[in-house]
DNA sequence: TTGAAAGCGCTAACAT
DNA sequence: ATGTTAGCGCTTTCAA
């Protein structure tokens, strides 16, 4: 900006000497209006066959692209969408935003990212995504039931989509159906033999973390094993939490569980190393088996067994869904998805004989 | 675009509804230009403190924002950088995202991503990178020698940074002082009386690991340790990989190492599951310890002792030099970074009597 | 100290 | 079938 003058030429050559579509045009010897039409692709216009590939022809020699920009100005759009997410070292959100890229850049649009920081009191969230007119629309990630997030997004002024939970107020959402997830999950330990299987869950409010509650419960029900609350604890969705959480049900436990089915893969490595640190085994003493796969499942030992989910595609389908939003096409996403498949691995095994 | 009239109102009020410079300096009483030059905050111009007020106040009563499609098109920049990345599910990359972002935010600039096939045949790539007149410089992250994407960035014709390895004819560039870090962790090792130190290496081309295998040999012949090839394996940065390797290191080592220094997190991990399916107790009868830190280093068992790298840093650093390049402040980013410290944890534990 | 006016590159009526 | 024209919202000379 200060330095404007040096801007000119060699600092900027994609932008100040790129060919315009005014360069096209005259050195084609037509308007700009017709050499629009034709490299729009503009399909209703008809124009005549020399003059298209003349256009078509001396664009390719002058390595035209059109500049985004200009149009994003005249069209009111700025063909890029956002997300938001509160961490990206989680297997999750990485595989939602390599999902929201691929959809994103097959519908012509860049995505960007915009990290929100999980804290509470997080008001720059609002400025910062209210504020972005650099995006037409916005992909929300929240772990937690991070209503600053939830609000800054109804105020930021674009149709956005929450991804990974849905929550009442919410129009637009793609979500995992939490409770089959976890009663795969849970019949898997149930068809082995095990009837003392722990849970350890998330906060109870979100989304998620109830439908995995009740999934399990569920579950439990289906073949008459009765709840037992000291078998459950709150871990969250990290690894230190889950490490806490089973800590906990091993110490609570009125009689010790032979299973146990941590909320999320963070909670579940962290419910191994727990265990392993009591000296007792998996799976032979206990099995483990979780929600969502991840390098880690695979990484730690014994590999875990778990039901992975389709977070790739919901980053994909939000993508889609978020621009369908924008251009008009939709007028609501609600989508859940079902679960992929049980991978079995060596985290789980026949249930021990009864004491 | 084809659904237009539908977009006027409800659904895009930011785009739509929002105050415009032109209403500010209406509703002010003043021109535009005026308007302007005290919402840029531009210091060089006096205007006069009652017309001043009133701009701000007016403009804060509308909730105006400067449009920023309308601001880079004017001047011929973006404002917004791209960071191209081969994988997200790696720590690394995760952190240098953060990293960047937050560099890209502090200065004003919006981070966007770009998903880029590590695969050597992604001649797309070229094409997505090179075509990006939606960015003002790119931000390239590879992990082995990728000449395409290397190519292709040199195409684009803005401003690049190369992140986590430097290369002949690359200008600018943001590197880990692998040498350095390597001999940190193997000099450890040493203090606690390894002798028989193992090196899972990466690709012997690429910087980093060419500097990491220096540093590991550095830190041996400092001590006079004799290298022994057949305790070196050629790993990469996978978890597959380092398990590879170090069973590959077990079976050919003429005498088996009590230590064990692989490249990097991912190969470590791998490394400990493989040393673990042998039989083989870590720390008690193989220390392992690596470079590089992150979640996953706590959260397997036993967890690892790391160089932490400045990973973070780097990206945030990446981010500002290449604006500073883009904006002519800088003509030349090259910068080596020095290993943060070394995080004693569970995997090193002192070398086992003399057989 | 403030205003007038041109123009960034593109699109889309509206002419011809 | 092609050209003319009027902006999108902003910045920035140049005048007053």
């Amino acid at each position: 900006m200060q330095k404007k003058s040096l801007d000119t030429g060699s600092l900027f050559p994609a932008l100040t000497a790129r060919a315009t579509l005014n360069d096209v045009a005259s050195q084609a010897g037509v308007d700009v209006s017709t050499a629009s039409r034709v490299l729009r692709g503009d399909q209703k216009q008809r124009v005549g066959e020399e003059t298209r590939t003349r256009i078509l022809d001396t664009a390719k020699k002058l390595n035209y692209r059109a500049n985004i920009t200009a149009r994003s100005l005249r069209a009111a759009k700025t063909f890029s969408i956002g997300i938001a997410v509160p961490q990206l070292d989680n297997p999750v959100f990485s595989q939602i935003i390599m999902g929201a890229e691929r959809g994103a850049r097959e519908r012509g649009y860049s995505l960007l990212i915009a990290h929100i920081g999980e804290g509470s009191s997080d008001d720059d969230a609002y400025e910062r995504l209210a504020s972005t007119n650099r995006v037409d629309g916005l992909l929300i990630t929240t772990l937690d039931d991070n209503s600053v997030v939830l609000h800054a997004a109804k105020k930021a002024g674009v149709p956005f989509v929450l991804l990974n939970r849905t929550g009442q107020g919410v129009d637009n959402s793609i979500y995992f159906d939490s409770n089959q997830a976890a009663k795969i999950a849970v019949q898997h330990l149930i068809s082995l033999g095990h009837t003392r299987i722990a849970h350890l869950s998330g906060q109870l409010n979100p989304s998620t973390g109830i439908g995995r509650f009740a999934g399990y419960r569920d579950a439990l029900e289906e073949v008459n094993i009765p709840f037992d609350p000291s078998l459950v604890a709150v871990s969250g969705y990290t690894i230190k939490g889950g490490a806490d959480a089973m800590r906990a049900v091993l110490q609570q436990a009125k009689e010790l569980p032979s299973a146990v089915f941590p909320i999320t893969l963070s909670a579940a490595v962290g419910a191994v190393m727990a265990i392993q640190q009591y000296g007792i085994r998996v799976p032979e003493d206990l099995s483990v088996v979780t929600v969502h796969d991840g390098p880690i499942a695979e990484a730690i030992f014994p590999p875990l067994t778990t039901v992975q989910m389709p977070v790739e595609k919901m980053g994909f389908d939000g993508a889609m869904g978020l621009i369908d939003l924008i251009e008009g096409r939709q007028t609501k996403i609600n989508c859940m998805m079902q679960p992929l498949q049980l991978v079995l691995r060596g985290s789980t095994s026949k249930a021990p004989h009864r004491r």
